[in-house]
DNA sequence: TATGAATGAGCTTTCATTCAT
DNA sequence: AATGAATGAAAGCTCATTCAT
């Protein structure tokens, strides 16, 4: 008999040890012989575990969406009122471990092989579900805020959770850019404080 | 000099005819026989005005500043009142025409070679420069709505700017990938209307 | 030594069972795994049975060769008047089954490695012999039949025997192409007429 | 201006300098690397002219047909009589020269891959059409010389045909094996003797 | 100056073979 | 004895770059 092997779990484990590697060289440049290394197997062993470079990327980029739903689930459960839910939720957005970077990093990445009709999966109906549905819890937090009187009612919580969504990848990459840029502890802290006391001001 | 005058305009023709090529394939996918062709020119024509492929991409970032530089500018430069010129701001930097489109997409592309150290250029340093520049510029902006009674005296001005200026990337970027995603003429036009709003609720 | 027995019994079970897969894709594409999977076996223990995959192709030949000798000398030993061997041995020549076409196809991948020098066994002797054998008993038959009137008496039975023995090959690999061609059993059958009936006309 | 080269012809000497590997090594284990050594040229070259090693066996493959019909051709249209245009047709059918040598065996090889499926171009149809043409006009030949009383009147002038044609390569692939088994000229005078003279015994 | 033919380093991928279990 | 996980040599193919014309 064969050494047993759990193949998913090896699979998951090579994936792991993948991502550094292709946050830091990039999905193109990054050589399956990186990867190999990075993994500790030969370069054929690779492919007892992923049919092509692509699955690697893909399999990667399952690791991202579960992290992105774990990070963001933590953060909306815990709270009970709407501006508590809302901090936290900008508050997780906007927070980078150095762990984080590298899945942000391959994210774009992904993002960018989309936007190119060089995507393999089906990264852009995925982002755009959990875009959705976190719009919508958003909104709702802002709605159910407006109608505690934090915000002025003909505020389109819509559109505003859209925004507010949508714009921490820009912080989040400006920062990872240059931390020197800006301190986003303190970055995140401010807007908070900003976005929250709207009405009250 | 005449000579060198028009070996520069040459090169930034070519530069020009590339971005195309460049935003639809990304840098490394891009052959240079791809932007020989996109410029009408032989492959070995290429290698008259640029010593490699990476100083292609140099020149193309070259253009993305200056653009970037002229249409932020622009907005700067002709309102008087803060709000004004902060919303026309925000206006302009959520505007996308599908000419600054293939801008948007080389400049991430540039972001993550940067990222992970593989730029060639002074990117960052660019960047840092530009961000800097506005950063200040809309910091600015807010003292001057602050002292007009637009915002909150304790509203941190230069925070609240980073924020501003660093979202713009990521609403962009999110609509790039998914245009049918949300209207992003009204979600800027509901932005603007919250964030100039704040301290008259 | 019933092990060896045992051992020699599965070599060639799992010979046996290639032939399908070797005929199919070819000696080179057919892979060690489609062998084991054909055989229902895992990979490593085709290596228990076979020193290299060279070596199963070996004992596949010895296969076609065992099938030859047989299929040949059932003919040979049925009749007892040289027209009506010579008949037997044409038609049983000429006599495709869904089992022998493998062989064939098997055969000729053989042969032109051996053409290249690149076979592995001692398949040229084998083949010069068994056609040695095979010519010197035509030409035996056509001696006969001179003898008894069926052939001119300058007829040169040797070389006739060889034209007889190696045209066989060319009306199969012929068939085998493109069996919708001709319809070998009417063109066997009109053959023979003609040869057998020479003398008569 | 680069250099000017004939692409087409340049393609052809290629093709030729490659029959001689491919005929040695098999097309598949001729590498990229062996065809271009023997043309003298890079391995990047290669791809200049052929978009897959799979192009350069259809390259020539063309190379084999054409001289198939050149030589076919050529036997066919010198003589009046048709016991005459026979004897030429087999005699350079079973001519086997160096140069030919290489090309039959490329032609076998064709064939199996083509009987396997694994053929790329239209190589079945175009043997199939040669074949075809080639079976009409030997019939037509047995027939003419039917009506010369050179053959009985019962003889089945398309079956014999196909299995004049169809034999030589079995012919020619057994003495291409062992050139000592047998002298195939001889056997060839001495089967076109036979064939010839039939009715008249 | 402009060109594209030529090149080989370097990539992904396959697979015969080995070997720990 | 039987297995399949592991491996790296070797293959086809791409492409930035050079250079003769």
């Amino acid at each position: 008999m064969p050494k047993i092997v759990d193949k998913d779990k090896r699979r998951s484990e090579i994936a792991h040890k993948a991502i550094e590697v292709l946050a830091r060289k990039g999905f193109q440049s990054a050589t399956i012989q990186d990867i190999a290394d990075a993994a500790g197997v030969g370069k054929g062993t690779i492919y007892h575990y992923f049919k092509t470079k692509g699955e690697i990327l893909m399999a990667v980029s399952g690791e991202i969406f579960r992290e992105m739903e774990r990070s963001l689930g933590a953060a909306l459960l815990r709270m009970d009122e709407p501006e508590e839910r809302l901090a936290a939720l900008i508050q997780e957005s906007l927070n980078i471990t150095e762990e984080l970077e590298h899945l942000y990093i391959i994210y774009t990445d992904l993002w960018l092989a989309n936007l190119r009709g060089q995507g393999q999966g089906d990264f852009i109906a995925v982002i755009t579900s959990l875009n959705d549905d976190l719009r919508k819890i958003v909104a709702r937090m802002i709605e159910d805020g407006k109608r505690k009187g934090l915000w002025a009612e003909d505020i389109d919580a819509d559109a505003l959770a859209v925004y507010l969504i949508t714009s921490f990848d820009g912080v989040v990459f400006h920062y990872m850019l240059d931390k020197k840029a800006f301190d986003i502890k303190h970055v995140t802290r401010e807007f908070i404080r900003f976005f929250l006391r709207h009405a009250k001001a």
